[in-house]
DNA sequence: AGCCAGGGTCTGC
DNA sequence: GCAGACCATGGC
């Protein structure tokens, strides 16, 4: 489905379709990737830093190996799914049709289970930016330096030993007991993150929303961002004014199969054009 | 200044 | 089952 050569350091994946890094790393659906240059990004993900960038149709991944690139990054970025064939039935729908013209290099990134599910309870009746910044101090404090200023996401276990009050430090609010539950459940196996990947929706589902201050949306997002369900169809506020304005009230059936990307191309053109 | 944000829980009908 | 209060914080 791609080809790429390894060279200085560098993997080139060459001729990528339906890949812009800015509608994919900054769409709502990971928090941890700046912009440091035209067409050049860098972000934290599963321990480590990446800096990526596009020079016309070549995804270029910097300092890193083939290793890291088969076992981590082709999974993280779905190099793997054939989006112009779900963007082909998408653009039947006339309102999908709008949102993929708008921006059509959003892919579902695949990240790291605990990562997205903290992550979200983070997000709850919050704004972006302000997630971003609370995930920034999080991992400054609790995780591992991996770089100048660079810092891993902390893990479970990590977490689950700290305090309400050190968590209250890093200004989460009435969140940071949700987090500690989390951590606590996670890293216990009493809820098997990565088990749930291959857990039918509705149980995973279940599962997760017996975590405390986690809801169905926090839920959805986790099984779309975290554990591979595309089925997953997180509904938030904007989600919820595009689909009363945009349809009348629900997703047109035969999409449901793809819901979650769906999802994410009616949350960035509603979100970005303020649907109301 | 005040409304709102990738919500969820708890209480009271 | 469903409405409404409440929850911390700060972006805009």
């Amino acid at each position: 489905m791609f080809e790429y050569e390894y060279k200085n350091q560098n993997i080139i994946i060459k001729n990528v379709t339906c890949f812009d890094l800015k509608d994919t790393l900054d769409c709502g659906q990971a928090f941890r990737w700046k912009q440091i240059q035209d067409n050049t990004w860098q972000g934290i993900a599963h321990s480590r830093v990446l800096k990526i960038s596009k020079d016309s149709n070549n995804i270029i991944l910097h300092s890193t190996n083939i290793e890291d690139f088969e076992n981590i990054w082709i999974d993280y970025f779905d190099l793997n799914r054939d989006y112009n064939s779900i963007i082909k039935l998408f653009m039947q729908d006339p309102v999908l049709k709008k949102a993929i013209e708008f921006s059509n290099g959003i892919r579902i990134l695949n990240q790291d289970p605990w990562e997205t599910l903290c992550s979200f309870i983070i997000s709850q009746n919050n704004n972006i930016p302000r997630i971003k910044g609370i995930i920034e101090r999080l991992c400054v404090k609790f995780g591992e330096k991996i770089g100048d200023d660079l810092y891993s996401f902390p893990s479970a276990e990590t977490i689950a030993s700290v305090s309400v009050e050190d968590l209250l430090e890093i200004r989460c609010g009435f969140r940071a007991k949700y987090i500690l539950d989390a951590a606590k459940k996670v890293s216990t196996k009493q809820i098997n993150l990565s088990e749930l990947i291959n857990t039918d929706y509705k149980t995973a589902l279940t599962q997760l929303t017996t975590i405390y201050g986690v809801g169905e949306k926090v839920a959805n997002c986790t099984l779309l961002f975290g554990l591979k369900h595309i089925e997953a169809f997180p509904v938030d506020v904007w989600i919820k004014k595009a689909l009363k304005t945009l349809y009348n009230g629900n997703l047109p059936v035969n999409l449901l199969d793809y819901a979650g990307i769906a999802q994410q191309y009616i949350f960035n053109y509603a979100r970005i054009n303020k649907i109301q």
